[in-house]
RNA sequence: GCGCCCGUAGCCCAACUGGCAGAGGCAUACGGUUUAGGUCCGUACCAGCGUGAGUUCGAAUCUCACCGGGCGCACCA
């Protein structure tokens, strides 16, 4: 192609992305670990879920990460940026019964769509790592993980009411239950069910998982430490002993928390929950039928209708009355279900006279409301000292041993057992000799049946796996006896607490990861997704990192050491969705503007936190940019190498001044200015070659040169192009970062402006060092200011060299 | 109910530790280039920073109140 041919070519970006992505995977430019002596910088991304193929969201978030990574890339460091997939769960499963297939099916197909999608739109993804969680290389240390958990005493089965979801037929975690009572996963009302299930013991980890958090505050967005802190919901209060008198004339200790001890006094009635086990064991015998019947009445109230803080208080006298320890006074026990049966100890002191909740039910019931604290002593001048009075109460009851400080969390175990096929097996045998016994380490995967499909995976409420028996029976591995297999396969959430492990060794077949080089790579420098995880995988993954931490498999506690959660994508003011006929799909806006055109598009649109409203962007824009950008590189009339200090200054302090800003910016996570400054040195570059110092300037050369490595963070396939016409070698995803010049990122001068009260009255031009006195008395001297003073002394001058006089007449 | 975040041109968004309100883009209008243009180049239009008060020489930036929008938690004792 002639010089001519090629400036008058036009910018076709199918044609770019079908040049350039052979020769990258030729030169497989992004595989870790082999920039010797470099720094290792782990950059990851939320692994997808095979459901479908790439859609805007995925676009979002890979485009905001892969600025990340590609810029680490260029800074020369020696990056891990991995990819694979979440592919246990549902989905599969749901789509396997309708289509009588195995769930693998429709998992792998998915997965190779999306493999070939995230190609073409050119991630920088490490991609000897590909792993996925459904394979049984992978599961088999899944699994072996739950053994060890179950060995260091933090897996195990307990009988419990727990959360059902009847539509997925499976039981759920508390993290899965919306706060409007709904599957995390379907919509569908959760119901209750008494089950016994495996648990992970969570809980033993709350007050470390909450010093942890406090440290990566500043480094993960606000919202997300909040909504941990919420959930985490440690309370600081006393657990109080009351004596209960039954009614056969015994007397039973129970213990309540409050973190109120201070109102103690004021307790006039106890609340136990009404479906804890406790109440029906203390209920006089004259009252055992109507608890009963108010049981069942609470259990048939839905979640939805528990959780309406509006409801009216109900409960029954359960007959019996216990001691108040303070005031040995006899107060009446009541069942209620305004008191939970699974927080605390499951009942309360009722202090009517200044808990809006008990003061509720003493109205309904006619109870006796007893003020500790007059309205003067809440809200006077001088307020009494409520920690004080706390801490003072606390003293007294431990003196007294009838109570001592304590400290509640909100945070429950985490059920991990699930009644789903589409999961890795949970690797217990239950024995009826034995007991349970975990499946020998060398026997491990156990491995999901292949040869089921459709109707065979339908849920029955029991895993359909139960129902499989040869896979089910097997011989105990202790006595050789008939046994069972544990049906029940684990929470996907499981696989994806440890998965970031994995990525340094995934062909590792001896352990779950390399603990090495785990050294080497973690904790991750900087992890991308979305918000909805805020409680359920980034809380499982620090637990998970802190209990092999506790074990020495890892020497960090805290695995993502930055989080970066991006928006979501939207259209017309809302969510896209397939009922508003509002969806934007992701593959029809790459036909038309390109890929790079779509991820200029998402970056650009805006603070990667913020939601990316569809209708308020315009990727024709964008095009157009690149399109401008891409016609730079044609114009550069320089050979490569030209000498650059003899080049225009203006050019390439414009330049330098971008790079050097865009170092800051990307610090910060302002993605949107740095596409926005480019933008601006594309335009500077056009003017210098169009009506500056012309095409042949060697600043120019530089300039274009600095413009395709900026896009190549952005824009891969138009950056790559621009270098090839520049006359280098590709890639330029690995050219470097220009070393900015410090020399050029000062002016010759500064302007400086002169503000008479606060007004600006004049504008001079003085060296960027020039001194205070120097610059004020350069601003007394200026005429407009002589004239505006009018002779009279200035009362003060302000004066902030090299940018600022401010004169008060 | 408790807590947090955010309000800058018609729209999306910038503005380092308080220091000239506008960097970038979209849209609109006009002019030029062009065989044509939904191209390119150029020009213009547009807010006084949600409202009110305070601190300060100086406030988009700090403080308080209010209005509007968003989010988290929510009968958790």
């Amino acid at each position: 192609m002639t010089q001519e041919q090629q400036e008058t070519a036009a910018y076709d970006a199918t044609e770019l992305q079908e040049k350039w992505r052979p020769v990258w995977e030729r030169l497989d430019p992004f595989k870790a670990g082999l920039r010797e002596g470099a720094e290792k910088r782990y950059a990851l991304t939320m692994f997808p879920y095979p459901s479908g193929d790439l859609h805007m969201g995925h676009a979002e978030v890979m485009a905001l990460h892969d600025v990340i990574a590609r810029y680490w890339w260029q800074r020369g460091y020696d990056v891990l940026n991995p990819i694979g997939w979440d592919s246990f769960g549902l989905p599969a499963e749901n789509a396997a019964i309708k289509r009588n297939e195995h769930p693998a099916q429709f998992t792998y197909a998915n997965i190779e769509v999306q493999a070939e999608s995230f190609k073409r739109y050119g991630v920088s993804f490490d991609w000897s790592t590909r792993l996925h969680t459904s394979d049984p290389e992978y599961y088999r240390w899944t699994q072996w993980l739950f053994l060890k958990f179950r060995e260091w005493g933090l897996a195990y089965r307990k009988n419990s009411p727990v959360n059902w979801c009847p539509n997925d037929q499976t039981v759920l975690a508390n993290e899965q239950v919306l706060a409007d009572g709904t599957c995390e996963r379907c919509g569908a009302v959760v119901t209750k069910k008494e089950l016994t299930q495996w648990y992970f013991k969570i809980t033993d980890y709350a007050q470390r998982l909450l010093d942890g958090i406090d440290r990566l505050e500043g480094s993960w967005p606000e919202r997300v430490v909040h909504s941990q802190r919420n959930w985490i919901g440690r309370s600081e209060g006393a657990h109080v002993d009351f004596v209960l008198q039954l009614a056969d004339g015994s007397q039973r200790t129970v213990t309540v928390f409050t973190t109120r001890p201070d109102t103690l006094s004021g307790a006039t009635f106890m609340v136990i929950a009404a479906d804890a086990a406790l109440a029906s064991e203390v209920v006089a015998p004259g009252r055992a039928g109507e608890l009963a019947s108010y049981l069942e009445e609470v259990r048939k109230a839905s979640d939805i209708d528990r959780l309406a803080t509006d409801r009216p208080k109900t409960g029954i006298d359960l007959g019996i009355t216990a001691t108040n320890p303070l005031t040995g006074e006899q107060i009446p026990v009541w069942a209620a279900d305004y008191v939970l049966a699974d927080y605390g100890t499951g009942a309360i002191m009722a202090v009517p006279a200044h808990d809006d909740r008990d003061r509720e039910f003493a109205e309904v019931f006619g109870l006796p409301i007893v003020p500790v604290y007059t309205e003067s002593d809440d809200e006077g001048d001088q307020p009494y000292d409520k920690a004080a009075e706390v801490a003072a109460a606390i003293a007294k009851l431990e003196a007294a041993g009838t109570g001592q400080r304590t400290v509640n969390y909100r945070l429950r175990d985490w059920l991990l057992s699930r009644q789903r096929f589409w999961g890795a097996p949970i690797p217990i045998i239950h024995c009826e000799a034995c007991g349970e016994v975990a499946v020998p380490e060398s026997e491990l995967p156990v491995r999901l049946p292949d040869d089921v499909r459709g109707e065979e995976l339908k849920p029955k409420g029991s895993s359909p796996l139960a129902a499989i028996a040869e896979w089910v029976n097997v011989e105990c591995p202790q006595c050789g006896g008939p046994a069972k297999r544990d049906s029940d396969t684990m929470d996907t959430f499981v696989d994806s607490s440890w998965y970031y492990l994995r990525y340094v060794s995934p062909k590792l077949d001896t352990a779950p990861f390399d603990v090495e080089l785990m050294r080497e790579w973690g904790p991750i420098d900087q992890y991308v997704g979305g918000v909805e995880h805020a409680v359920l995988h980034l809380l499982y993954s620090r637990f998970f990192t802190k209990v092999l931490h506790d074990h020495g498999y890892l020497d960090f506690e805290e695995p993502f050491s930055r989080l970066m959660s991006q928006g979501v994508v939207i259209n017309q003011g809302k969510k896209m969705s397939k009922s508003l006929g509002n969806g934007v799909n992701l593959g029809d806006q790459l036909d038309e503007y390109g890929v790079d055109a779509v991820r200029l598009t998402l970056v650009f649109a805006g603070p990667p936190e913020d939601n990316i409203d569809w209708a308020d962007v315009s990727p024709a824009g964008s095009l157009r940019f690149l399109q401008r950008a891409w016609r730079l590189a044609g114009d550069v009339t320089s050979a490569p190498g030209a000498p650059v200090a003899e080049g225009d200054v203006a050019l390439r302090r414009a330049t330098h001044k971008t790079l050097h800003e865009v170092e800051h910016l990307m610090e910060t996570y302002r993605f949107n200015v740095v596409v926005a400054r480019t933008m601006e040195l594309v335009n500077a570059t056009r003017k210098a070659i169009d009506t500056g110092c012309g095409p042949a300037d060697p600043a120019v050369r530089e300039a274009v040169e600095a413009i395709a490595i900026l896009l190549s963070l952005v824009a891969p396939y138009t950056a790559e192009e621009m270098w090839e016409r520049l006359g280098h070698e590709p890639t330029v995803a690995r050219a470097g970062w220009p070393v900015v010049e410090d020399a050029l990122l000062v002016d010759d001068t500064v302007t400086a402006v002169v503000q008479v009260a606060g007004k600006v009255r004049a504008r001079l031009e003085v060296p960027p060092a020039i001194t205070e006195a120097d610059l004020e008395a350069a601003a007394l001297a200026d005429p407009a200011i002589v004239a505006l003073l009018d002779g009279a002394a200035p009362k003060k001058v302000i004066v902030r060299a090299p940018k600022l006089v401010n004169i008060v007449p």
